[in-house]
DNA sequence: GAAAAATATGTCGACGTTGTCATGCGTCTA
DNA sequence: TAGACGCATGACAACGTCGACATATTTTTC
């Protein structure tokens, strides 16, 4: 493998000459500097990240542990967000899954430790509270999509569930529906309650009363293996004689069964009932039609902020560990219809 | 950082003993064993890769490339794949993506040389042909979900899109269905024709007439702006008074405005027509109600051969650089009803 | 019971890089 | 014109690990 020293010997200078050119440090003459470049390119010289590391102890690097339980595919934007942002910064990433299993989980920390990781991102696939398994390992951490639950308070940077489901429950308020249904999400996901807390609130807010919202569950069990009631929910809720002129969801997946439902009653979209999603899963919410109204996670932004985050962290910023919080967007297609002339500036800001 | 030579001082011996006992060399005794054992867990000393690189030049880390478009989210169980492979054979891995960017590519092959990885693995996240950017660099390297389309063969591993469609095609002509509708994915992906052939083929091979398959086109257009025709096809489908008994569909994404289209036109699935999709999107074939029949491609297995081949590869096995092909498994659900008493035996094994 | 073999441990240097310090040279200041 | 200063470069050590080799101790062999 060609090293500094070959470069040095081509270009007859010192390696640390060498050194000072590959690094960009001052003291170096123009002319100096163009022979050692031409020596790198004509050697084809790649400088060797381990023995750089091995001096300055500063990897670089930052780990990634996922727990890769692909039931919420685009949740991999987050990987995608951390991976950019450490493209933009120079900073390699080492990834790593637990597949679940805390022994695996500890032996990835020791892992990371071994490479001398500079920081951890620690992600979750779904919305949730964990505690990380770092074995007696100590790096700095920052949790994206999930949060801590016990004591040892590590910075977390989550999607803002409430103020999605709160901009959807708007949204349809503001289009005149007065009587919306709710399929609710399986309850052990932690943005289930979020969710339906701010659609009450909102709702109850604007004057609704509980009697015109029926809220269902259409999930529950351990992810993975949940009781689907969401087509026999949606079904019943749309047979009702004063059925809701609206239906929000858990999320779009359920949302297809919602629209399947709806049409075996014969009833139109959104002509008949206006449907609402969330999420933002694209394979479902661009494929149905019309096509789904919905709210996408910010996923690639968990990312973003949290490499940021925990490059704040590991350069030492005393940085409170607090939870910061990433806002859904709301996107609008062509599932839900307004049913009387729009009652504008309720809720503009 | 606590090094081998802190370890060696507390326990007494010199730091090749401690270098020793951490690979599990011979040649120790069970007691200094032991006492260096101790020394190692008291002070939480952990190998520095970086160090042991420097000196073996051997990094037993595996570089993943992805393009990353998440149009196909189930695609990154190919990584997933890759992973666990790598963690039950004790490899590293370095991420990285595009984001199709080649400049970007160019980047990371030198980042990749620059920390010395063994090998590559070019991931694509749809099945296509592909040509590294590899700039300068070469490093042993097996396509994953893609193929080379130039001179310079790469081995590479990819999903049998062929064998995937014959299965299905075999699994609705042995229920009776005899005249089949098939609605065609983007021309632009690999995996189009091939299922298209093997549609063809495998029915005429069974004595149908080219009339008696009705095959159109759902979409077509870049990927991520493609123009989708699938509902309006379906639906002048399924209107024809002759009408198929059973629809295959490009993928299952295509397939849920399928059973918007049936069910609009008020027919019942399965038993008005049988569908099947391709792919296995779980969120949306177990979503879709009645569950949907398909074709799962085996991402999984990709990356797990995938990273075995590569290894191969690394170590030097001359393997002829030829391509893999990992079959898909047809995933049996309840979208598709038997027409007649089963044509046993036609086509079993 | 001496030579040979097997076992147990240590010394030293090298991997590729960069930080520290030293040196050489030209230019400025008083 | 001597001393001070700024710039350009080099010598050398050190980071943590392990391979090559050397040495010391025990066991086996005939």
């Amino acid at each position: 493998m060609v090293s500094i020293v070959s470069v040095a010997k081509v270009a007859g200078v010192s390696n640390k000459t060498v050194s000072r050119v590959i690094n960009g440090e001052p003291y170096v003459t123009e002319e100096t500097r163009e022979r050692v470049e031409k020596a790198i390119r004509d050697l084809g010289y790649v400088p060797n990240m381990a023995a750089r590391l091995i001096r300055s102890s500063r990897s670089n690097t930052f780990g990634i542990i996922t727990d890769y339980v692909s039931t919420t595919p685009y949740s991999v934007d987050i990987v995608r967000g951390v991976q950019d942002w450490a493209n933009a910064n120079g900073k390699t990433i080492l990834m790593a899954n637990t597949g679940g299993a805390s022994e695996r989980e500890i032996e990835i920390w020791k892992m990371f430790q071994s490479h001398r990781i500079d920081g951890v991102l620690y992600i979750t696939m779904f919305h949730r509270i964990v505690d990380p398994e770092t074995g007696d390992v100590s790096i700095p951490t920052v949790m994206i999509n999930c949060r801590p639950q016990t004591h040892e308070l590590l910075p977390s940077i989550e999607p803002d569930d409430y103020q999605g489901a709160q901009d959807l429950t708007r949204y349809l308020l503001d289009r005149g529906h007065r009587k919306i249904g709710y399929i609710r999400l399986n309850p052990i996901l932690l943005g289930a309650q979020l969710r339906l807390d701010a659609f009450r609130k909102t709702a109850g807010d604007f004057g609704l009363a509980e009697s015109d919202l029926s809220i269902r569950l259409g999930m529950e069990g351990p992810v993975g293996a949940e009781k689907n009631y969401v087509f026999a929910v949606a079904t019943e809720m749309l047979q009702q004689k004063d059925r809701p002129t609206a239906i929000m969801s858990g999320n779009d997946e359920m949302t297809i069964q919602i629209y399947i439902a709806a049409m075996a009653l014969g009833l139109r979209i959104p002509e008949d009932v206006s449907i609402v999603g969330f999420d933002d899963f694209r394979t479902v919410s661009l494929a149905l039609k019309p096509e789904l109204t919905t709210a996408a996670l910010p996923y690639y932004d968990l990312g973003q902020e949290g490499a940021e985050l925990l490059n704040g962290v590991v350069a030492g910023s005393k940085a409170r560990p607090s939870s910061r919080v990433v806002p859904c967007k709301l996107v609008e297609r062509t599932s839900v219809c307004s049913l009387e002339p729009r009652t504008s500036g309720r809720f503009d800001l």
